[in-house]
DNA sequence: AAAACGTGGTC
DNA sequence: TGACCAAGTTT
C-alpha cells in the first residue's frame, strides 16, 4: 500500500498555506527557529514571534550575542520555555562550531541542544531538500490511517515510524522534501484528529482506513495532561511575572502568584536549576543572564 | 519508558 | 465545562 505522490504534492501546491517558514528565501536558521517553535505550539501563535524572531536574530551569531533572558522574554508566551534557552544554546552551537551554518547533517543536528528525532530530519528536508522521512504527530496519524487502516496512531516508534515514512517518499530528493511536507500538512488540515475532513482528501481513495471500514482507535487510551494545579502552571505563573519586568523583583513579588507555598517555592527552585531564572547578589529574582 | 515540561483554543 | 489537542525533547 502506498500513497501516489503526485496526488499528494499536486493537492499541497494548490492548497498548503503560504507560511513564511516555507517560503524560498526563507533561510535554514529561520526553518531552524520555526521547528523548535512549533514544537507541540500551533501555527497562529508561532507566526508572529517567528516574525520578531527572525527580524531581531537573523542569523545563529546575532542570538548568540543575545542574553538568555532576552529570548526567554522575547519567547512570550509559546510555552515550554526551555525551548528558548536551548535554541540559544544551539545558536551560539553553530556560530562557534559550524561557522554561523546551520548543519545539514541529521547527526550533527541531533547533537545540537533541543534538537531530537523530529527537528533535525524537518530542517534537513525543509531547509537543505534532502530525502530523509520527517514523523510529527501529523504524518504518524496520516500514516496510522493510510497506510495501516487504523483510527489513530498508536504510541510512537521512532525506528518503524521512520521505516514506514522512509517507504512512502519519491525517490527524488527535492519531491521527497516537498512530500514530507505534504504528508504534514495532510495531517494538519484534511487528516486531523478529530473530525476528519475526509472528504477533502486527495488520498481518499487509496485510504486504508477508508477501504478498511473506517474502525475506531483501538490502542492503548492516551494519558490525558492535567494543567491546572500542576507545577507546570505555578512555573509559568512565576515566570509571567519576571517577562514582565527588567529590574529585579523580589520574592514577595513572585510569592502572590500561588497560595500554596511549598509548591511555590519548589517550582521557583526548579526553574532556578532549569537556568531559567537567577537569583541576584541582593537576594532578588530575574530572568537569566540580565544583571 | 513513563513523566515532566506551558499555553490557549476548540468542541 | 472540561477533556482533548497542538510541527517534541529530555531525563
Amino acid at each position: 500500500m502506498s500513497l501516489d505522490a503526485e496526488l499528494l504534492l499536486d493537492w499541497f501546491a494548490d492548497t498548503a498555506r503560504d507560511l513564511p517558514w516555507r517560503r524560498p528565501e526563507c533561510t535554514a536558521w529561520g526553518v531552524l527557529v520555526s521547528e523548535i517553535m512549533l514544537q507541540q505550539t500551533p501555527v497562529a501563535r508561532v507566526e508572529p514571534i517567528w516574525h520578531e524572531w527572525l527580524a531581531r536574530w537573523p542569523t545563529p551569531s546575532a542570538m548568540a550575542k543575545a542574553s538568555q533572558g532576552d529570548v526567554v522574554r522575547a519567547w512570550g508566551k509559546l510555552g515550554y520555555p526551555r525551548r528558548a534557552l536551548r535554541l540559544h544554546a544551539a545558536a551560539q552551537a553553530i556560530a562557534e562550531q559550524h561557522d554561523d551554518v546551520v548543519p545539514q547533517d541529521v547527526n550533527t543536528l541531533l547533537a545540537l541542544p533541543g534538537i531530537g528525532a523530529y527537528t533535525a530530519r524537518a530542517v534537513a528536508a525543509f531547509a537543505y531538500g534532502q530525502k530523509c522521512p520527517v514523523v510529527d504527530t501529523n504524518v504518524r496519524r496520516v500514516v496510522a490511517r493510510a497506510v495501516h487502516g487504523a483510527g489513530d496512531a498508536g504510541p510512537p516508534s521512532t525506528t518503524k515510524d521512520l521505516k514506514d515514512v522512509e517507504a512512502l517518499l519519491p525517490e527524488n530528493d527535492k519531491a521527497a522534501a516537498v512530500y514530507s511536507a505534504a504528508l504534514m500538512e495532510l495531517g494538519a488540515l484534511v487528516c486531523t484528529a478529530r473530525a476528519p475532513k475526509c472528504a477533502d482528501c486527495p488520498v481518499f481513495d487509496a485510504c486504508a482506513w477508508q477501504l478498511n471500514g473506517r474502525p475506531a482507535y483501538d490502542g492503548p487510551a492516551k494519558a490525558v495532561q492535567k494543567f491546572a494545579g500542576t507545577d507546570r502552571q505555578v512555573r509559568g505563573l512565576l515566570l509571567d511575572v519576571l517577562r514582565g519586568t527588567v529590574e529585579p523583583v523580589a520574592k514577595a513579588r513572585l510569592d502572590v502568584v500561588w497560595s500554596d507555598a511549598g509548591q511555590r517555592d519548589r517550582c521557583l527552585h526548579s526553574l532556578l536549576t532549569d537556568g531559567l531564572v537567577e537569583q541576584t547578589r541582593e537576594g532578588l529574582f530575574a530572568l537569566p543572564g540580565e544583571h
